[in-house]
Parts: C-alpha cells; sequence; structure tokens
DNA sequence: CCGCATAATACTCATTTCGAGTATATATGT
DNA sequence: ACATATATACTCGAAATGAGTATTATGCGG
C-alpha cells in the first residue's frame, strides 16, 4: 500500500418519497448505527465515479437511480477508515428515486427521524426553543475568547434565529456537532456525552452527508424541476405540493402552489381524474419535459407562507 | 501501487477581479497549455482535503486564500493522469483572494481568455452567433439516431437558445467540448481537429474545473456576499457594481444595484469620498459585516436589465 | 468664470410577483 | 338533503423589480 495513494468510498443519500414522508435508503445492522449505502470504486474498472456508482448500487439494490448528484468529498482524518488499511476518501452522492422493493439488509427511513428539527410542516419544532437554543445560549457563553463567542453567536442566529432557511441543513448539523448536541461528537472525540443527543445518530460522517444531500435538494428544488424524479408519472397537484412540502419541511399554500406550477408550464393534465377517498376528485397531472426547454430555470419556486394554516 | 487505491490531486482556481476584469491564477510554462495550480494530497500529512490544499498554495504562491469552496471531484479515465502511475482523482477547489504579488511561473490571467464565449457586458459575443449556433446546428444533424438529436437540441437551446442564463458555464462547456469546439475534445480523443478551436485550452480538464468555478461564483454571488472577499476594503459603488459585473458577465442598471445593495443593508458609507478622474466624486463604502447576522441570504441579487445601456 | 462633459445620487412610475384570502364546484357519507 | 371535504377559480393589496428622469457635484477647455 502506498503512502501516497487512498483508498476512495462512494456514499449515496438515496431519496424517495412515500406520501408526506421523505425517506432515505439506509443500511440497518442490528445493534450498529444506521449508515447510507457505501460501496467501494474501483478505479481499474471503471471510467468515472459516477459509473461505479450506478454499478454498485445497481447490484446491491434494485433501484434504477434517475437524477444523481455529487454532493461533496469527504476526507477528513478519522471520521472513516480504520487504523489499518488506507486512507479512505469518501465522495457523497444524492441519488433521487421512486421508491420499490428495497434490497435485503436495506430500509427505508423517513430522513426526520435523523434531523427532527428540520421538519416544520406543523409547527416549528418545540425542541428547538426547549432544548437547542438553551444549550446554544451555553455554547456561545462558553466559548474560550470574546471574538469565538461573537462568532458562536453569529452563526446560532443564523442557523435557528429570525427567519428560518430551510436551506441550512448542513451548517445547522454542523453547528450542532460542534456544540456537542449531536450523538457523533462524543462518539469522535471518545469522551460520554452527559448532556441531550438530538435525532437518530449514523455511523462515520453520514449523517452529515444526508445532511448535505438534503441541503442540495431543498435548494436545487426551486430551480430545477427535480421533485419530478421522485413522482409516479401522474399525480394530483396536491400530491405533488404534499411531495414538496415534506422535502421542505414547510407548509405551502395551496392556491398559489397551483397557480406557480401552472404558470411556469411544469405540468399538464391528462383529463383523467383521480378517485378520492373523499371531496371533489382532483385532475391528474404528468410533468411536462418539454419545460426544459422552454425556461432557464423551472424550478418549483415555493411560495412560503407567513403565518398561520392551509 | 495497488489496483484499488489511487492518488488524490487538488487543484484551485485561484480567482482575482482587477476593475473589469476577473482573473485567474495559471502557471504557464512556455509551449505548454495553461494550467491551474495543482498539488498531490497527502494523506500521511494531512488531516482534510483543504488543509492539504492551504498548505501548498501557502508553500507555492504568497496568497492568503479567504473564501475557499470545494467545487468537484473528477475521476474520469484519460482525461488527467499519465498512462504509467497510479490513476488520479482530481478535487477542484475554488478559492477567493485580493490580487498580489504573484509567485514565480505563475501569472494572473483574464478568465474570459478561456470562456469568450461568456462575456456578454458589451453585447452578445458575436462568435455565438457566427461559430458557435452553426457548429451545433451541425452537432445535432450528425446525431446517430433521433432521440440523441431531440437530446442535443434541448441543450443547444439551454445553453445557447433564448435567454441567456450566466449560472450556465459548465454546462455550455461540456456541450462545446462533446461537440468537438473546444481543442481539448480533440486531444483528449487523440484526433486533428479541423474545424474551430474556441477560447484558449488549458491542461488536462483544468478548463472544465474553472468553468465549475465561474459557475459557482456567478450562482453564489446572489445570496451570499462572496464579492467582499475580492474588493479592497473599502470602494466606491460603481466598483462593486463593476466587479459583480465582471464576474457575472453582465451589465447591470446602475441606480437599481445600488438600491438593492444599500436596502439590503450590505455596505455602510464612510463618510470617505475618491479622488476623481471625472465627474462627482463618489463615496467609499465599506462591507457592513453584520449583515450575516441580520439577513437570511444576503447576496448580490444582481437586478439584470433587458434592454439597452447603462 | 462659464458652460459642458461626466459621474454620483435621488426620486418616480408602471409592471410583475407574491402572500393571502374569498368564492364556487364536485365529490362522499349519512 | 345536507354536512363535510377537497378541487379549482378568482380577487386584492403589498412588495419587489425594471426602467427611466431629475438633480447634484466635480474637472476641464475655452
Amino acid at each position: 500500500m502506498s503512502k501516497e495513494t487512498v483508498s476512495i468510498g462512494l456514499s449515496a443519500a438515496i431519496v424517495a418519497v412515500e406520501g408526506e414522508r421523505p425517506s432515505v435508503l439506509v443500511v440497518a445492522h442490528d445493534g450498529a448505527a444506521d449508515a447510507l449505502p457505501f460501496g467501494p470504486f474501483d478505479p481499474a474498472q471503471q471510467r468515472t465515479l459516477e459509473s461505479g456508482l450506478r454499478k454498485w448500487v445497481g447490484e446491491q439494490t434494485r433501484f434504477d437511480l434517475g437524477y444523481t448528484e455529487q454532493l461533496y468529498t469527504f476526507g477528513d482524518k478519522g471520521r472513516h477508515e480504520s487504523a489499518a488499511g488506507p486512507r479512505v476518501v469518501s465522495v457523497g452522492y444524492l441519488a433521487l428515486t421512486r421508491k420499490g422493493k428495497e434490497a435485503p439488509e436495506t430500509e427505508w427511513r423517513g430522513w426526520y427521524h435523523y434531523f427532527p428539527w428540520e421538519d416544520w410542516r406543523d409547527s416549528k419544532p418545540a425542541m428547538i426553543d426547549s432544548t437547542i437554543l438553551p444549550a446554544l445560549k451555553k455554547f456561545v457563553k462558553d466559548a474560550p475568547n470574546a471574538e469565538t463567542a461573537e462568532l458562536r453567536r453569529e452563526r446560532v442566529n443564523v442557523c435557528f434565529g429570525e427567519g428560518w432557511d430551510e436551506e441550512r441543513v448542513l451548517e445547522r448539523y454542523e453547528l450542532l456537532y460542534e456544540a456537542g448536541l449531536v450523538e457523533e461528537f462524543w462518539r469522535d472525540s471518545g469522551k460520554a456525552n452527559k448532556g441531550p443527543s438530538l435525532g437518530t445518530p449514523m455511523l462515520y460522517d453520514h449523517r452529515r452527508i444526508l445532511a448535505t444531500a438534503i441541503a442540495r435538494l431543498r435548494g436545487k428544488l426551486k430551480y430545477r424541476p427535480v421533485v419530478f424524479e421522485l413522482m409516479a408519472p401522474t399525480f394530483t397537484l396536491l400530491e405533488l405540493q404534499r411531495a414538496v412540502e415534506a422535502l421542505a419541511g414547510l407548509r405551502l399554500h395551496k392556491q398559489n402552489f397551483r397557480r406557480l406550477v401552472a404558470e411556469q408550464g411544469l405540468v399538464e393534465g391528462t383529463g383523467k381524474f383521480n378517485a378520492p377517498v373523499r371531496g371533489r376528485p382532483a385532475e391528474l397531472f404528468r410533468f411536462r419535459r418539454v419545460v426544459l426547454r422552454e425556461r432557464p430555470a423551472p424550478g418549483v419556486r415555493l411560495g412560503v407562507r407567513r403565518s398561520k394554516a392551509s
């Protein structure tokens, strides 16, 4: 094993939405922490990193990855590899798919298990005021000097202060990590955690990769029609809205949502209607693929609401 | 050299702006193609990829990298390494700095040398209509089948059709690459180019990394105050506007630009004025660092003009 | 020292977008 | 029939946006 070479690992946050639940495919061995599917990159066989990813995902799971996107390359010492063997650099990917039968050893898990503070659909998660903000206040106060304290105060404000920016998923996770509010911090530092531990931990730095994936997806949503990778071929407008809301972790204004989607030419009606459980039947729509040719940034601009219920 | 391991290279697009010219630091050996500063990553010495980057940039050049950001990890076979030796995976970075004395062997070069079709400040570059579009039309026509032709037509339209999206720098470069309009395509495929060759080529895949850097910077500009990393401590509003225009490759509406910048609280006046060459003296402004605490997405929203001159 | 070119800065205006709400239509269940 | 639930259409005001005109402060050439 040469000193100058490293081994490359590919991790994938494979995302699907079922109804109102955004889910991620995890490998869950009993006892061990949840992990993202992970595979080695074989430089001898594969021409590109992405083809390597598609290959082992195809082998290990049965999913057809539609949209895939590289997220970030992590090379931090000690956050991945074992003491023996070569240094591991891991390249994280985001992949979107429609849920199917999962492979053995894997299962779908709602991503808000890992990030409960990111779901604002019902209301601001109570844990923010009850647990997170007090703990972060302490984190600011415990800063070694005034300058660090000021920086920390700024970060706390940006992440959890006035005006929720749903895209800052990674920033918030990293802040909670540094403040010792997630289990991984204590695991990585080898000390015992005596305080709160928020959300379900994951193996290695996988929760960080997942945070990156969610952040990227929430951003992309607004200017590229990526949601449709997660939808069935036809869907009602409410189903589409629920999917977007699930991903963004926010409630949207129904009437404005359909106005946006329609005006942008993102969807077209099929003339068919669903069989409703209750209420007036909704028309089934399909994604207008041609919009890719027409508009420069055809995303689902999410008309965020400012006040009460929908 | 193990079969399963690769060697990691770090490339950096180090960007500065002088007046109206956005520049990138290149290593220019006589005869050879321009290259981005490139250094190997030493897994034995460095804890993270970014610390590895900062180390050799600090050694080779004299710059203090302010803002740095990882761009993308390229692992394509044949686009980087030599036949012998290990497979090279290259991690690209974007770094912003203020121009200083460059190191030996390096020089600043305007980035539009490499992407002449990306500079729309004066007008739509003539080469688009005279050279690019006809060649791409041929590229569509030469498609092996109707489906590929349709896909290509769509891409051509998105990249160079109605409605210029200044952020699609990478998409455009990749399209030109595949259509054989940039020298690198012919170099990589080992054939002789008989057609036009647009812009100045670079070593390996460095022009692709630079395209990624420009795209990322143009996007970030709008929602994070990154321009200020490139400005002197104080500046006039016109200087700021010119810098943004240089990066975006677009002209902006002067009065609206200052309205945006002022309303968003991005800058504050110093009460001092410059010594004008002509015209009324302009007030010198400085970046309001506190804005980071106040606003969720404090970027320079660039009120793009739709008609004639400023 | 006057008028002009040039640039900075202030202010106006119409249009579009956006958040929010009301009104109406069409189902189901009792 | 009517209560309830959902789908869809339409309205309204506030804010943001694109574009322009007006005014102010300089240097410079006569």
